[in-house]
DNA sequence: ATTTTTAATGAACACTGTTTATTATATTTG
DNA sequence: CAAATATAATAAACAGTGTTCATTAAAAAT
């Protein structure tokens, strides 16, 4: 009999009502100020039912940080359509900086926040989701590689050094910390840097490609 | 009479008690498992207390945030005996690396968390302490470009590139997302990663300095 | 129709940051 | 010195948090 289907199905739907109030009002209200309480309200179930289909909060965060991956993929994935190898980066750079404006905390579910990582931590698995996305970052890298960029240098290297630039440079802003300057240009300087940052590591190369400069 | 000069001083030495014991439960325990109640009890005093000495937690952790950028400072100043300019701002870099990886909790004070950043907003001042150590790198950075690097591109817009790649990198590992890899080489990974990026700006340079290859 | 399994909840626990009325202490004034 | 005033400290409360558990209601299996 088709009861346990029925079932599972049922827990899924409740899974996904719970994931979709949360996220409302995440992006509503912020990570800080919503609560199991506030999420449970929503969906008009009591908070001690959430625990039925979330283990903890940690591990709905890490479900919501999912999504936000899934998110984030179909849009740095619509790159392909770029001929040029190194352009592709580049586009892929510029939806990635889109992509961390636009989902401010979305991005930091991602790739601050501590407390989804605890989840992997305590069923001893390996951040699969960023592993995916990083390969994605790897593979164009490595395309470029071969088209005579970076140097030949090691391909996992590179992606991490330009990882690493694109996600410190857009936390400083979103972390508000380029307020320093005190005065309206932020967003001006993200995009100075990130020119001065493409041509830097375009000219990582055996052979330049003069016509570009 | 003295009596009030005695009272302001007293007032100070109760702010150092409170930020000292806050100071040592944050890096004994971390920020997250610390409250004002905790504090409050490691001083001997009622919760109540702290708030007349602080306006609120986000004020006190402002102050905690002060205190870690005194340290670092004094840690990143130590490098004006390098002769070679570019060698200095290595030098920075490593050191900058280093406090970040020893002090983890005061460096998500300092550059992530937005807590602190909010009593800044509130008073509308501006980030000083942030903008101090900018224009330490600055400085280093100007003098570099004075030497022949960095092809005289903007020095505000090569330091933020500078500062935007380090911050990246160490938060990538401080908020273990390097635990992607699942093996234990991500101290290894850092320094590759920033052996590179070193790499690649010295070339930023009309006059390559080719005995350095 | 009765037993068993499952789903949902109310209430509680141990916390959190913060405010306020009250008390104890110290200082100033008459 | 004693009375009035100002200051410092607190207990208690408020409104919130994540989480657990015994109890109840509903569905499924016997």
């Amino acid at each position: 009999m088709g009861v346990t289907q029925r079932k599972e199905r049922e827990r899924e739907e409740m899974r996904r009502r719970i994931l979709d109030a949360a996220l409302r009002l995440f992006l509503e209200q912020g990570f800080e100020k919503t609560s199991i309480r506030n999420i449970a309200e929503a969906i008009e179930y009591s908070p001690a039912t959430i625990y039925l289909y979330y283990k903890d909060k940690n591990e709905l965060l890490f479900a919501l940080h999912q999504e936000a991956f899934l998110k984030m993929m179909a849009e740095l994935g619509q790159v392909s359509t770029v001929e040029e190898p190194f352009e592709r980066l580049t586009e892929m750079g510029q939806k990635y900086i889109k992509y961390a404006l636009e989902n401010p905390e979305m991005y930091d579910l991602m790739f601050v926040m501590t407390a989804p990582m605890e989840t992997l931590d305590c069923r001893d698995e390996v951040w699969e989701d960023g592993l995916k996305s990083f390969c994605l970052l790897k593979t164009v890298v490595a395309q470029c590689s071969a088209a005579g960029y970076f140097n030949n240098q090691d391909v996992e290297t590179t992606s991490l050094t330009i990882w690493a630039y694109m996600h410190g440079l857009v936390t400083i802003y979103l972390k508000n910390r380029l307020n320093m300057f005190g005065d309206d240009r932020q967003l001006e300087r993200i995009n100075q840097s990130f020119r001065q940052f493409v041509d830097m590591i375009q000219k990582e190369t055996e052979h330049p490609i003069w016509e570009h400069r």
